[in-house]
DNA sequence: TCTTCCTGTGAATCGGATG
DNA sequence: CCATCCGATTCACAGGAAG
């Protein structure tokens, strides 16, 4: 691999050797503009999001969300934040190989606007796949779902193009033998892979983890390839690409991105083909909600629990949650409550009955798990 | 709940009797322009995905897939289909309360225009919710990751609006007390579940899992609720709300599927209260002022409280105020002003002593509520 | 050394009642 | 409309301190 340059001024269409593996320090459309057409295999592209605050978000104990403020993530409208993405778009299809492929990620703030301009502009999309984060920042109000993943679309550059790079093997053989499917589980970016600075601060307030670009690099390009990253940022892309074996090409406007991404890259050591070709994924133990035992229909609502010895029971609920003569709660907290302890764990404390006897809920779940993992849950 | 109807003309607003668990035949818009404004809660819409399909597809063992190739999913362009879908969306707004979510379930064909168009007319999002589906079809040719999700959004009916139905207590409690995420798992419609004709054909080619309608219900309305699907389809919603004690209003266009929708309603028998009963948050409860607790005799004046760790101390003042070292005011202030904070919720920051221990006068606040009950105050 | 406790933090569109 | 006040609300890890 080439040694790491920056590219301050390539005012005209240079030869390969000259922009690959750097980062092109400006203006996203102005640097792709000075790229030559059809020159990469594959897009991966984090833009801005768009998030819209009003105002501080605390913590329970107070303290203050670190939220993603930068300038760069601001826009006046919709109409502003659609004319940025279909500007971009354009200009990097216009690098992309007919048969090269772009991956966008969002959140639902922005991802509808991207994949709408997508089609309109002619991409051609392959998946929408889904980032599911293990460790997502929590909803400190209640007020909402806990937003626990993000979304990837993946696309051809046109719907005619029909020869794009999928390496439907390789991510099969590394999903356990069975297709690899379009949700994907991912802690976010922590510890020592975050980069910081001297202060200990982040460097990046949105760092993407390595594993996600190359679980995207391993399905959807060959080694060789070039990978261009139009919002490089720290340059999670570029680090991966050249450990994989591919060539990066980064677009990146602030100069303190630019310096940690290249100190970062020039410390990556390209994995040998051996590794390459071993490369498989874990899969963390599914958790079993108790009232997925209801959606699957192994619990029906109305169901009477019981300890053990039957000295308690309860009523199942339709909403997961128990109900017995003082208190209500989930499976653990009337657990507790009827035993007159703090914590109780309901999923062998409480009984079902069949045939007469009693059999402890576990025994569902662990059913539910079976149904769980065979369909690569 | 109501017989079931099934009205034709409604050619007035109608009183809520009338077209409560029912089903209105004919074109989307033209029907809910019949509806009275802002009198629905909650609005689950599964509307045609635009799936652009181009030929057959066959199995590796050459049997022919039974794909969606119904007319009413079939739109000229992405623009048709645009000015479907924000046609059907504004009419839907019309008749969603101030208050009301919607929910909108689709796949990327679809579902990024739909998304763009919701924010376009002033939906405010709230979460996307990813359906995993446990056992999706597979991808026939390997050329793709399976597609093994689809995109529910939901949103409030303009940004302003705070006080949608969202049963945060029953989510977590159903959840093994952690906070619901955004991605669901689930499998598809199968089995007794899936509608058959006579001659053993499903029939609807996109029927969805009453599982998953069921947490939709659970999480976002109310027993009592309306709620609107304007693609009824095979009336899984209307099935689900009449089970789970929520009033239903369809739209529907074609006979075969409100015959079938018709049928498996009047099948459905509603859960009893003690099962549709949901968690309630502190929210809820009745308020009670801090200075109650020494006109009934549970707080003396004088009193001192302490923090959980006596690292600060207040006394209590006879107007049901403390007063330390440099602050008096509510029990709320000076809790936020000994700890520095901006804020402080006094009834679990303070605690009084009982037999040498600490307990949070939110235990006292909590035998008010019960005294309060009791009274029927 | 090992275990337990405590603190910090991550792409966040994160109140409601009362006057 | 706005200002003020009450008081509800967090999951998975990492890392360091304490026992």
């Amino acid at each position: 691999m080439s040694a790491l340059r920056l590219l301050d001024d390539l005012s005209h269409a240079a030869p390969a050797a000259q922009w690959l593996d750097t980062i092109l320090k400006g203006d996203c459309v102005a640097a792709l503009e000075r790229l030559p057409e059809k020159s990469v295999d594959v897009i991966f592209a984090d833009p801005p999001y768009n998030l819209q605050l009003d105002g501080d978000l605390h913590r329970p104990d107070q303290s203050k969300v670190d939220a993603v403020d930068d300038a760069w993530d601001q826009f006046e409208s919709f109409a502003a934040y659609d004319a940025f993405t279909r500007a971009w778009l354009l200009a990097a299809r216009r690098v992309l190989k007919p048969n090269g492929t772009i991956w966008v990620i969002g959140s639902y703030h922005n991802i509808f606007r991207v994949g709408a301009t997508m089609q309109d502009l002619g991409f051609w999309i392959l998946n929408d796949v889904v980032w599911r984060k293990t460790n997502p920042m929590p909803n400190f109000r209640g007020r909402r779902f806990q937003n626990a993943h993000e979304t990837m679309i993946w696309a051809s550059r046109d719907a005619k193009a029909k020869s794009y790079t999928f390496n439907y093997e390789a991510m099969k053989a590394a999903n356990d033998d069975v297709q690899m499917r379009s949700d994907w589980l991912f802690p976010i970016c922590t510890g020592a892979e975050r980069l910081k600075d001297e202060n200990g601060a982040k460097v990046h307030p949105t760092q993407k983890p390595e594993a996600l670009l190359a679980r995207v690099l391993l399905s959807s390009s060959k080694p060789g390839d070039v990978v261009l990253d139009p919002f490089f940022g720290s340059g999670t892309t570029g680090a991966v690409a050249k450990r994989l074996g591919r060539h990066f090409v980064g677009v990146e406007r602030e100069q303190a991105y630019i310096d940690a991404a290249l100190d970062r890259i020039s410390a990556v050591r390209p994995l040998g083909e051996a590794e390459l070709s071993v490369m498989t994924s874990k899969r963390a133990e599914p958790r079993v909600a108790f009232v997925s035992l209801l959606d699957s229909g192994l619990m029906k609502p109305g169901a009477t629990l019981y300890d053990a010895k039957r000295r308690w029971s309860a009523r199942v609920r339709a909403d997961g949650t128990l109900t017995s003569d003082a208190v209500s709660g989930s499976i653990h907290k009337v657990g507790a409550a009827v035993q007159g302890l703090d914590a109780c764990n309901g999923w062998t404390f409480w009984h079902y009955e069949r045939n007469g006897g009693l059999n402890p809920i576990d025994d569902l779940r662990r059913i539910a798990r079976l149904g769980m993992e065979r369909s690569g849950a």
